[in-house]
DNA sequence: AAATTAAATTGACCGTGGTCAATATATCTG
DNA sequence: CAGATATATTGACCACGGTCAATTTAATTT
């Protein structure tokens, strides 16, 4: 099979593209993204977009990963959480992030699985990422007995990216009118999830 | 503010689009359900359709809703686990129906937090039973010590739901490759869940 | 440099969901 | 019954995402 090395006419497409996109999104938000503006801004045709990206969740999901990638890099540099409550604040930014527009929860909704095993995409990255993050930060809380050690922390990890969503989910079906804040409804799953066993 | 009920006619044809929707879904499934073959079998105009729900989804969550209230009146018949494994067994059904098809999971996902205000739709009922039911089951299971009793039966109840989601979203992510059943990713996450603190 | 092959881009075209002013049908009122 | 008024339906029309044979541009070979 033949394939060569993308020549740097693509890559500089590829490059207008997502900085049209990312204009676009800065100004009128993630659901405003039309494929349309994006090609005629960028000056190319309809059909180049899709031959750079799978679909427009393809483009978005580049734009919301680097997104969360950024939001991780702040979360790595912070110590490790000293308590659940201190926990959920650390998790804010990225649950705020998430909950300011729906197509985002849809858009990584779709991408949380992929275990990082050969697609190359920026969402699968910093899935691995998060949940890494997680669990080092809940291993180290076991060890001073913040939280319960009866289960392995990568476990303990995934539970809180399945609350996560569940809150964010709640969060677009009651049309911001409920709840204040996502976060809020976190705590008490959280603590629960997390509990010390005595 | 004048509103007469609805004229028989109009329920005619609400009654004529259910059934052709169901008829298509049930030998094409759900994700090959078509709007326009939906109105020409019942022999309406497109419009219509949208004068009785609010978009396609809106059809498919009275179906949905309907098919998933079948699967809750088994389960309530049923008696209450003797352990999460045997609870697990017991969410099965409902949760292979999900897992056989994304729009099944989109759909339930997008209508899953509508409180039982006023929305006065199948799917919003279904949920409200189904959490009932876990927290009824719960509630059972904490008395006779098979769960922890740390925590409100309905707290439980609500991260079930949660990890209910969580395992079929990575279901769908994975392209049914990795796991071979939703069931069996959801089995650790429930164990540590429910688990007694002795 | 011409011929050959591969990569990149194009844009007319399509499928499908959803809208809305216009029309038809039913119900009510004097 | 003849308007008057509310309800129900219509279908042409639009928005938008996505496709693919054809074309242009770049890299390779002779």
């Amino acid at each position: 099979m033949k394939t060569r090395a993308p020549q740097k006419r693509r890559l500089q497409t590829r490059a207008r593209l997502l900085s049209e996109a990312e204009k676009i999104v800065t100004t009128q938000g993630y659901s405003a993204l039309r494929v349309e503006d994006v090609v005629a801004q960028a000056g190319v045709a309809k059909g180049t977009l899709f031959s750079h990206f799978k679909d427009k969740d393809g483009l978005l999901a580049v734009l919301i990963g680097a997104r969360v990638m950024e939001d991780l890099e702040q979360m790595e540099a912070l110590p490790t959480p000293r308590s659940v409550d201190d926990l959920i604040q650390k998790l804010e930014p990225c649950l705020s992030f998430v909950a300011q527009d729906r197509v985002i929860f849809d858009v990584l909704l779709r991408y949380s699985g992929s275990t990082g095993s050969e697609v190359n995409e920026v969402v699968t990255e910093s899935f691995v990422r998060q949940i890494t993050l997680f669990a080092r930060w809940l291993g180290q809380m076991q060890k001073v007995q913040k939280i319960r050690s009866d289960a392995p922390a990568e476990v303990l990890a995934e539970g809180i990216q399945a609350f996560l969503n569940h809150v964010l989910a709640l969060w677009f079906c009651a049309e911001h009118a409920n709840d204040d804040s996502p976060a809020k409804a976190l705590t008490p799953l959280l603590q629960v999830w997390l509990k010390p066993l005595d």
